[in-house]
DNA sequence: TTGCGACCGCTTTTT
DNA sequence: GCGGTCGCAA
């Protein structure tokens, strides 16, 4: 039995004890707000629940993961039954279990943003729209159009009416062009990542005994970050809780920072609406940094309307050192202050990795990288391409893709594009003949390659055989030893590192049992947390710091115009998810907090000439020391 | 199809 | 200032 008393907080244990009915906990920063979901899964195993009733909703993989990992070390209980996961693997479980009711086949492939756009690509081409179309969306802005359409429950043209107003006169074509889109997906039997939400909740909606069925089956629904969840998740968490109503949402709606992709607060906010006989529970001990620190944030993010009012109060006690705002001259003296400060902060026995400069947007690091490489300092950076975005580790996936799912038209011309002498336009064609005729073989390839035509051909008969379906690290090194390293060693000078990519995937591989549920992996794991692995100071944007903390904080950057960004300050929403990301970023700081500013920076549009940041104007004096750097860069 | 010069645009990003 | 994309020519 787990000692409740003595290992929580009474707001913890209250969260972790609660009664049946909904509950929305208001978790501030450093609360322990992960150590109260995991205690309550913890706490309801230990009460007797079956794990498979109990359904533990995240955003990222690497929260689902580490809460049950958590558990596990708490309870004696196995924690696998759990259904545990980001919004999108439980989605993707339901819709593949039911992909016939749905209208999909059950190896319907997922597209990541890439295979997004380039099928997106096809539907500009039959609209014969020209990508640089004046006064048009390009595909990304499309996109991402689609996607708030569909998080946000609303249709196409309302969203571009009310939300892109300069679209308006493209309302038409936008709307035809994500018909088009639709229906090359549906042809490939494909599905985006919106697509796996908004089908989820379209299942539950039209079949009832099935949304029946699995309201009667879970009896607890736990959510993290409840606060940037759309109104699409909103949707799919109520739907799948409305039976026993016993849903647990956790979250902090001053730390809710990603409405541009549509998350709306207003789940958060309007709870209480939804659920009338839900309690409210409040974290408000903040176990991570000093009152000093604390105070500060307190009064960062008390100008905003729109949140659950309340004021985090420190365990720790007071370090008597106040956090630093830093005006530098330039942004070159910025960044000298930056590794001057880190320095000497090494010299007190604080190591690298405990500190971590965190910025609005990647270009704001700029200088500091330059001069934290001039200085030694070693550093890493959380963004770049993710492991399997990878193109060598996409086209050997475009093999495995068509093995499973022959309708995949974008895998195909992703693999046919790999042959001398086809581009675009012979990859269409071939597609065209293939699914018109069904059959590789009855596919008359160009002059150019049929030398490696009909070796490829048998490959992908090989792979698609049961046997190899069930052996997904096998058939990656069939295609590897069949085609690709020939390929990649004839276009590529550093063929001999995409190999060894590519022999990590087969040991990735060797954990699955079939090639659809590693290709889900693929597709829905994207993001490698590598970021505690590595050596050095921490720099990241303030989006990808959430959740994570460190002795020492610096916010650079903090001038009007970069952060608040001038782009979101045109709207009181927009100023509000600023001033609650600037939030965000001073919460992730345990010891010393700095906040740099320059004066003057150097760029090739926008002004140069910098005010402090409306933000630090907020804070009253008497919270933070002034300082300004001795040494000029 | 491919290669090259011109041209645009430039916040945040998980799945 | 730079990287990605487009259009055009070979």
């Amino acid at each position: 039995m787990i000692d409740y008393v003595n290992l929580l907080n009474e707001e913890q244990r209250e969260a972790v004890t609660a009664t049946p009915g909904p509950i929305l906990v208001v978790a501030g920063a450093g609360s322990g707000k992960t150590r109260a979901l995991t205690y309550r899964v913890a706490y309801l195993l230990d009460n007797g629940v079956e794990p498979s009733r109990i359904v533990l909703a995240t955003f990222t993989n690497k929260a689902a993961r580490q809460m049950l990992e958590r558990v596990g070390q708490l309870i004696p209980h196995g924690t696998e039954a759990i259904w545990g996961g980001t919004f999108h693997h439980l989605a993707h479980r339901l819709l593949r279990r039911h992909a016939a009711l749905a209208g999909y086949d059950p190896s319907f492939t997922i597209l990541d943003r890439a295979d997004s756009a380039e099928l997106l690509s096809e539907c500009y081409e039959e609209m014969k729209l020209s990508r640089s179309e004046v006064h048009f969306p390009r595909r990304e802005g499309a996109l991402e159009i689609f996607g708030l359409a569909t998080n946000r429950e609303t249709p196409l043209d309302k969203l571009i009416a009310e939300d892109f107003p300069h679209f308006a006169e493209q309302t038409e074509r936008l709307v035809e062009l994500a018909r088009l889109y639709r229906k090359r997906k549906q042809k490939a039997s494909a599905v985006d990542y919106d697509d796996l939400l908004s089908e989820a909740v379209r299942l539950l909606r039209d079949q009832n005994s099935i949304r029946e069925e699995y309201q009667d089956h879970f009896h607890h629904i736990l959510v993290d970050e409840y606060q940037d969840t759309s109104r699409l998740q909103a949707e799919f968490i109520h739907l799948l809780a409305a039976g026993h109503r016993q849903i647990m949402a956790v979250g902090d709606d001053a730390q809710s920072i990603y409405s541009w992709r549509g998350a709306d607060i207003r789940n958060m906010l309007a709870f209480p609406e939804r659920y009338p006989e839900c309690r409210v529970l409040y974290l408000r001990a903040n176990y991570r940094s000093t009152p000093e620190i604390l105070s500060l944030a307190n009064a960062a993010i008390a100008a905003n309307r729109f949140q659950f009012p309340k004021e985090l109060a420190p365990v720790r006690n007071s370090h008597r050192l106040k956090p630093a705002v830093v005006s530098c001259p330039t942004a070159n003296v910025q960044a000298s202050f930056v590794a001057s400060q880190i320095q000497t902060l090494r010299r007190e026995g604080v190591s690298w990795e405990e500190i971590a400069i965190l910025y609005r947007a990647h270009f704001h690091a700029l200088e500091v990288q330059l001069e934290l490489t001039r200085a030694g300092i070693p550093f890493e950076i959380t963004s770049g391409l993710r492991f399997f975005e990878q193109a060598h580790l996409k086209d050997v996936a475009a093999f495995l893709r068509l093995a499973t799912n022959p309708r995949d038209s974008v895998a195909f011309s992703r693999v046919v594009r790999m042959f001398p002498g086809v581009g675009e336009k012979t990859a269409n064609r071939l597609w065209e003949e293939f699914s018109r005729k069904g059959d590789l073989s009855a596919v008359s390839p160009p002059k150019s390659c049929t030398a490696s035509w009909n070796q490829w051909i048998s490959l992908q008969r090989e792979i698609a055989s049961p046997e190899l379906r069930q052996l997904p690290a096998a058939q990656i090194e069939k295609v590897i030893d069949g085609f690709y390293r020939e390929q990649v060693e004839s276009q590529h000078a550093d063929a001999a590192h995409r190999l060894e990519d590519l022999s990590q995937l087969v040991s990735f591989a060797a954990e699955f049992p079939d090639t659809d549920s590693l290709l889900t992996q693929l597709t829905l794991l994207t993001n490698t947390d590598r970021s505690n692995s590595r050596e050095g100071v921490h720099l990241s944007t303030i989006h990808q710091a959430k959740g994570l903390e460190w002795r020492t904080v610096f916010v650079i950057m903090l001038a009007d115009g970069l952060f608040p960004s001038s782009r979101s300050t045109e709207s009181l929403m927009g100023e509000e998810e600023e001033r609650r990301l600037f939030y965000v970023a001073t919460t992730r700081a345990q010891d010393h907090l700095f906040l740099v500013y320059p004066r003057y920076r150097a760029s090739h549009y926008g002004e140069n000439s910098l005010r402090p940041s409306r933000f630090l104007a907020e804070i009253p004096r008497e919270l933070y020391s002034d300082v300004r750097p001795s040494r000029i860069g």
